[in-house]
DNA sequence: CGGACAAGCTGA
DNA sequence: CAGCTTGTCCGG
């Protein structure tokens, strides 16, 4: 920059354009998913006088005049600097007590990591019901450390293998007498019910989001995904039972994970964090820093016995087979489990009964418009002809459920309780023969003996998660029929009785599973080995393209009307998703999908 | 998100 | 060239 020249001199500074307002300044983030940013305004003078100013804080909830309306939005920063080139508006109104600095940290964190809004995850964090002060009687955990656990609750992610029984009441305590802790389970009824024994035990307890505000307050906060953006601050433990489950991965965009958010909530707070499940998750492997598997003899013990017939080798056709007879015939409640998800319809020889699999993949196959064998998964075409006899008739495997319900009463000659959606929960009680999905599962408390009519469907759905997806639900068969002790069963019909999945359950060892699907994972790079997004919606092929010039370490494959972006890592993956322009039509973009 | 405004399009 | 549509920008 050259001097000048006399009588050229720069203008002096610009007058300020705006007057300094009398009231401090604070940041407000819109309630307005599209604006990304934060604004400032004023906090009116007036609000000095009767204390409301005091209470406009990190995180509360405040209402703002923002481009000619007024709207909901977050106070992000307070006390901030004037800037004099913008006229700044006083606050509207403060609502409530909201998030903690803590977690609008890692709500900005978040909305990197799944591609998402900021706001998105504001909202998941802020109370139901408006909160107008947060009394802090803070809890003292006075609960001791059970016997056995002292060791479990140590720096960095543990990763527990837990009997399918085991619904994690001790894990829970433990981390209670820790201090402040986050538990996250996959369901309300299992948050009832573990909230119910902490009490009894002598922890002060917050069933969230019900209970918000005792959350804030430093309460041993238990809860299903959302508690993941639980208030609280200066975190000695974390918890997440069954982190395998699926219920932790939100559906709709952004498609975060409560497991992974609370994994880095415990790292920023130092605290330890234990992951726990029967049938741990490749992604809970990944992340933990140890793992921690009970004695083999005692392992194989909590599980049930576990019964597999080999559809090849049955007298009878169909799925009705003799080696369930007297289970169904028996005292207690029984449920047939029949998937019915995933309409594609498979196909056995006639001949020799071997389920028509792909070759190239072992997934399985449909027929076509030109009566060839079709994979879903891979689109391999072949003939119409049997890997194992070279057969060229095949037969129909799928039944209806409601007819497979009536030959189901008639062999075993009692009522059968057909469970569907709908059904409502006290029919799901007493000692009755249900069938449905794998719902039926999720829905019933307890068991005598629980039979997968056709587990192939579980073993042969094209995902990448299958296998872990399968055993997830064998464990959860598991922990409704109970230990070996109790004398339950389960019972895996399939064609596959060699498959890893199905000889886990048979030896009560789900290590098994892991070690297998590992490799394959690392091989294929598939999740956790590699970071994937799949790309939809109208905006997609114009988002695709758009990402282009920052595919530096990305593989991108189209999969129908979707793609899938893949990278060695998250960090690669993000950021070419986060730079990459998205067109005016909508794009969902899913980070690490569950259904692939 | 929704309003403001600019640029582009259409029909007389 | 008015009147309308479509697109882009921006909000404190």
């Amino acid at each position: 920059m050259t001097e000048p020249l006399p009588g050229f001199e720069r203008p002096a500074a610009p007058q300020r354009v705006v007057a300094r307002p009398a009231g401090r300044l604070v940041q407000v983030q819109p309630d307005i998913t599209s604006v990304r940013q934060s604004f400032t305004y004023e906090v009116p003078v007036a609000w000095e006088k009767d204390g409301r100013a005091a209470n406009v804080r990190v995180g509360s909830l405040v209402r703002v005049d923002f481009g000619g309306r007024r709207t909901a939005g977050w106070v992000t920063a307070v006390d901030v600097p004037f800037d004099d080139t913008v006229e700044v508006r006083p606050l509207a109104k403060w609502s409530s007590f909201g998030p903690p600095q803590d977690v609008l940290d890692i709500a900005s964190w978040a909305a990197v990591r799944w591609a998402g809004r900021v706001p998105h995850f504001l909202r998941a964090a802020s109370p139901p019901r408006m909160v107008p002060l947060v009394r802090h009687a803070p809890p003292t955990a006075t609960v001791s450390m059970p016997a056995g656990l002292a060791g479990t609750f140590v720096d960095g992610v543990t990763l527990v293998r837990t009997a399918p029984g085991d619904l994690g009441v001790d894990l829970a305590i433990a981390a209670a007498a820790c201090g402040r802790a986050l538990i996250l389970v996959p369901t309300i009824a299992h948050r009832r019910l573990l909230a119910r024994r902490l009490r009894d035990a002598g922890v002060a307890v917050a069933e969230y989001d019900d209970q918000w505000e005792r959350s804030a307050s430093g309460a041993t906060t238990i809860g299903t995904r959302t508690a993941a953006l639980a208030p609280m601050t200066d975190l000695d433990a974390v918890l997440v039972l069954d982190e395998h489950d699926s219920t932790y991965k939100e559906e709709r965009t952004p498609a975060w994970n409560a497991r992974d958010v609370v994994i880095e909530r415990a790292r920023r707070s130092g605290a330890s964090c234990v992951l726990a499940s029967p049938s741990p998750s490749l992604e809970g492997l990944h992340a933990a820093d140890r793992t921690l598997v009970p004695e083999r003899s005692a392992e194989r013990n909590s599980w049930p016995l576990v019964d597999v017939v080999d559809l090849r080798v049955q007298d009878t056709p169909g799925l009705l087979t003799e080696r369930i007879v007297d289970v169904i015939r028996g005292e207690g409640p029984v449920a047939c489990i029949l998937n019915r998800k995933g309409r594609a319809r498979m196909l056995a020889c006639a001949t020799c009964s071997s389920l028509a699999a792909c070759t190239e993949c072992g997934g399985a196959l449909r027929e076509d418009d030109d009566g060839r064998l079709v994979c879903a998964r891979d689109n391999t075409v072949r003939p119409m002809v049997c890997n194992e006899c070279n057969g060229t008739h095949m037969k129909q495997l799928r039944l209806g459920i409601s007819r497979m319900a009536e030959d189901l009463a008639a062999l075993a000659k009692r009522p059968v309780v057909e469970v569907s959606a709908e059904t409502p929960p006290r029919e799901l009680s007493g000692n009755q023969l249900f069938i449905g999905t794998e719902a039926l599962l999720h829905r019933m408390e307890a068991a005598r003996a629980v039979i997968f009519l056709d587990f192939d469907q579980e073993l042969a759905v094209p995902r990448y998660r299958a296998a872990e997806d399968a055993f997830g639900l064998l464990a959860l068969a598991a922990r409704r029929v109970g230990p070996k002790a109790s004398g339950g069963r389960v019972v895996i019909q399939t064609h596959r009785p060699d498959d890893v999945v199905v000889q886990a359950a048979v030896n009560g060892d789900p290590g098994r599973v892991a070690t297998a699907q590992r490799d394959i994972r690392k091989v294929f790079r598939q999740p956790p080995y590699g970071a994937w997004a799949l790309v939809s919606g109208a905006g997609a092929e114009a988002y695709i393209s758009n990402l282009g010039p920052h595919g530096t370490g990305l593989q991108i494959n189209r999969l129908g009307d979707r793609w899938r972006v893949a990278a060695a890592d998250h960090e690669t993956l993000l950021g070419a998703i986060n730079a990459t322009d998205r067109p005016a039509e909508r794009v969902r973009i899913e980070i690490d999908p569950l259904d692939l």
